[in-house]
DNA sequence: GTAATTTCAGACAAGATAGTCTGAATATAT
DNA sequence: ATATATTCAGACTATCTTGTCTGAAATTAC
């Protein structure tokens, strides 16, 4: 596991990342993809799979085929593929594991806690993918 | 695995957490401590000898025995704590999971999440098992 | 010194996550 | 039609984390 995601959800992020960068017609291959990300293929097989039955990806067989963005990356966020893979525990669970935290009863750690979520929160639905994709491009030089 | 923090170290937390709250010369045994925090008696056993090992707890066995800080809980801080169980996989590791990202590579959201991880130590450093036993008490009434 | 109570040590089992393999279904090109 | 390249589906294995069990070593009380 990574530090706050999954790696299948981390994987996840640096496909649709590589995606988006790709012409908005074009399909890309798992073979493709994993080779250029380092993924393992079967693994990615899957991630990508799940994401297209989730409507974040479109798929098509035969040779040519591959995965594309079902949408524009402008308007595709990180919080929206986080959660179709990781769920929201972020949004939900007691930082240190207190079943009975809450807002009524919190632990210590509670409202600090919860400024960082949001942070986070923030992070993940104010980034689009379109946005995500044109930092990393400036970053790699 | 929690959010943030392994389940052993959400443990360690809640169990020194409660270490904190005791007069500083008594002993807790395992057996209270896992009753009282609803935590698996054998994997909470080995979870503060290994914190003993690391010398954040002090152990004597026998009737009577069980576990006690080794330092008054002002000089103990969260951070320690944390990375004596879990390591610092929260200061080093790309948060999209990329091997190659780093302060001259890099990845899209590596200075956002830069500011958020900051948060956390920030949060973790300054947090005394003192202070966060202090304020428990106060957030249970 | 014997019994009771505890930590200590290490092997083991269960569950979750990550990763692999094989073959079927589908689409394209020739 | 046939060959090829791809996704799709599901069983299987490996690895890591979590949790369990058993017995030894130490300490205390009697």
């Amino acid at each position: 596991m990574g530090i706050i995601f999954s790696r299948q959800c981390e994987y996840a992020l640096q496909a649709i990342l590589h995606l988006a960068s790709q012409p908005r017609d074009s399909m890309t291959s798992i073979r493709e993809l994993a080779a250029k990300l380092d993924i393992p293929y079967h693994f990615l097989a899957k991630i990508l799979q799940s994401l297209a039955t989730k409507g974040i990806l479109n798929s098509q067989r035969g040779p040519a085929g591959g995965f594309a963005l079902s949408k524009p990356p402008e308007e595709i966020n990180l919080i929206s593929v986080v959660e179709a893979i990781d769920g929201l525990a972020i949004s939900n669970q007691c930082v240190l594991g207190f079943p009975e935290c809450g807002g009524s009863n919190p632990c210590a750690l509670h409202h600090q806690w919860g400024d960082i979520r949001e942070a986070v929160q923030k992070m993940l639905m104010n980034k689009s993918i379109a946005k995500l994709s044109r930092e990393t491009r400036l970053s790699r030089t």
